[in-house]
Order: C-alpha cells, then structure tokens, then sequence
DNA sequence: TTAAGGTAGATGCAAACGCATGAACTTCGA
DNA sequence: TCGAAGTTCATGCGTTTGCATCTACCTTAA
C-alpha cells in the first residue's frame, strides 16, 4: 500500500518543521547572539544579501514577522546604527534601508561565527548529496506561488 | 569548482529557512485560525500525537518557545478548556498535560483544513521523490544531536 | 540521613509582537 | 484631469514573549 500524496506532502513538511525547530534550537543557543539577536540578524544578513538598497515591504518577504513588527525593529537597528533608513526618491511612500559600515561589520562578525555552527550542524547530519537535494527542494517550496489571481510570473524570480 | 561542504551545507540550511518563512507566511494568511492560533494550534497537535499525557518540558523540544512562554500558553488552553493540566504523580515537580475533548475536537477541526492547505503547497512544489527526499532529510537533521562537548572555537574565515 | 546540586515549572517585569487603523503617497479609471 | 482605490510605512494598544529569578521537588554522595 502507498501513501496518499497529500499524506506524503503533510509527513515530509511535519519533517521539515521538526528540522527547522531542533535546528533553530540548537543554533539559538550558541552564545553568539550577544550583540545582535536571531531575528535581527535575519535581518541584517537579507540586507547583506542585496546589492543597493531595499524596500521595507522587500525585507518583509524573506522575514517571518508582522509588517509592523520589522518597521519597529529596522527601527531600532537604524538608532543602533545598524541599519540606514533613507526616504526613497522614487516613491515618497518607502524606504529605502541598507546596512551601515557598522552593520556590515556586524553582519560579518556573527554571520562568520553562525556560519560554523551551521555547517556543523548540517554536514554532520547529511552526505553532499542530500545537501543538494534539500537545497533544490527548499528552492521549490518557497519559489511556488499560492494559487494567485494574477498569473503573470516576474521573470528575475521565476521558479526553476 | 566544487563548492566546499561547509559552503554547501549553510546554502542548503539557508533554503531550508526560505522555505519555512514562505509556507509559513501562505499557511498563515489562511482563514482557518479563528479559534487556535498557529503557535496554539502547534501545542494541541504534539498533545495529540502522544498517546498518553506529555510532560511540559516535552513538549517544549518540539515547540519554538521559551519554558515560561510555553507555560503560560499552556496555562490559557487550560483556561479555555482545550488542555488539561494534572500534577504529575510520580514526579512532584512536573505536569502531566493532556487534550480535553473540546481539544481533540478543536484539533481535528483546525488539522483538517490545515492538511488541506499544506497538501496543495507541497503536492504542489515537489514530486513523490522529492518528498520522500525531505522526508528522510528532516529527520536526519532533527536527530542530530549536538556534541556533547564544545570544540575549540574554530576561525571564522577558515569555513566558509 | 542529610546537605549540595540539579531539574521542572511558575512569576515579575520590560521588551517585542500582532491587529487595527492612520497618514502619506501612488496608481487607475472615467 | 481628478476622485476613488490601492500601496507603503507608522502608530496606538492590548497581548505575548524572553530573561532573570523563585519555589518546589528530585537526585546524588558522603
């Protein structure tokens, strides 16, 4: 007898859940996030990730929080001279956020150190070739769109 | 070139997050979190999937909350009936948490539309295979354990 | 047996969060 | 061109969270 699929797709994504908690846990943890907590470096390393600046609402995307939740803590990065909020010149309604020379640097620090631990974690757990596999398969989950309205695919993110 | 392991294993780990934060996101947005939130609901479905009663640190190593958040979020499925908090008789200390009847119920209620949900964004993204996949790797990941003992703190630069 | 140390859960308090809403600006349709 | 609708971010407010700490109980060893 065969799983149903959609029994399949619940056990592998409790699978996921279960990883990503133990994980985040264990990462949690480690006395690395003295200056800079979890959350804000999530913050942090997404505006690393980008070349010029981003938009609040950009930022939203990749961050598990409420809107008025990250406006407040890209707020207080910005008075912690983290993070620099410029009003953008082309939509008087945004912002235009990137990191500071002092946020960069505060990036590198704890990115370099939590980088170590997940690679521990990981590789210890999993051979290259489930490495792979969990990359493309992460890239497939969050690339799918929920059943949308539009259908129009923005051509820089389309799924692979 | 071949990408470094520990390279590998940080963008694996990072798609994994992606994934999480994007299902998270959509499975929030549904209009099936009324009565139980998702951290709540989170709380009923460990309880439902032990057999007997679970202690509260427990259920704490599945859930991504602090002991004390933890307890007083148990304490207010408790106040509203969902969950029901009994001393634990063999270990003074300790309590013996379990599903009421209205709990079990809220739990089906809310799992069902929920699995519904999670089968259409996973059935959806990925192939048979591809769940099998994740399946095997969450679990690898979740068992993992962390070393018993803490290695010298390894240069930063040296991993990536 | 008993004191020292460890573990489970509760509680005070400040910080952070989500929801609802507001203010400013942009976009769209007539 | 202009008003209605939509978008982006901020703010008020009640709720929830995390940290530090406390109490109660268990475990260990002398």
């Amino acid at each position: 007898m065969t799983r149903s699929r959609s029994r399949l797709a619940n056990e592998s994504w409790e699978s996921l859940l279960t990883a990503h908690a133990a994980l985040m846990k264990r990462f949690a943890a480690e006395p690395i996030w003295d200056e800079v907590s979890m959350r804000e470096y999530d913050v942090l390393y997404t505006l690393s990730k980008h070349e010029g600046p981003i938009r609040l609402f950009e930022l939203g995307r990749g961050v598990l929080l409420s809107q008025p939740a990250l406006s407040r803590l890209v707020e207080r990065l910005a008075e912690r001279g983290l993070v620099e909020r410029t009003p953008d010149p082309e939509d008087g309604r945004g912002l235009r956020l990137g990191l500071t020379a002092a946020g960069r640097e505060a990036q590198r620090l704890v990115g370099g150190r939590h980088a170590v631990d997940v690679a521990r974690a990981v590789a210890d757990a999993l051979t290259d070739e489930e490495m792979r596999q969990l990359e493309s398969i992460g890239r497939k989950l969050a690339g799918a769109r929920a059943p949308a309205q539009k259908s129009v695919p923005t051509s820089e993110e389309a799924v692979l």
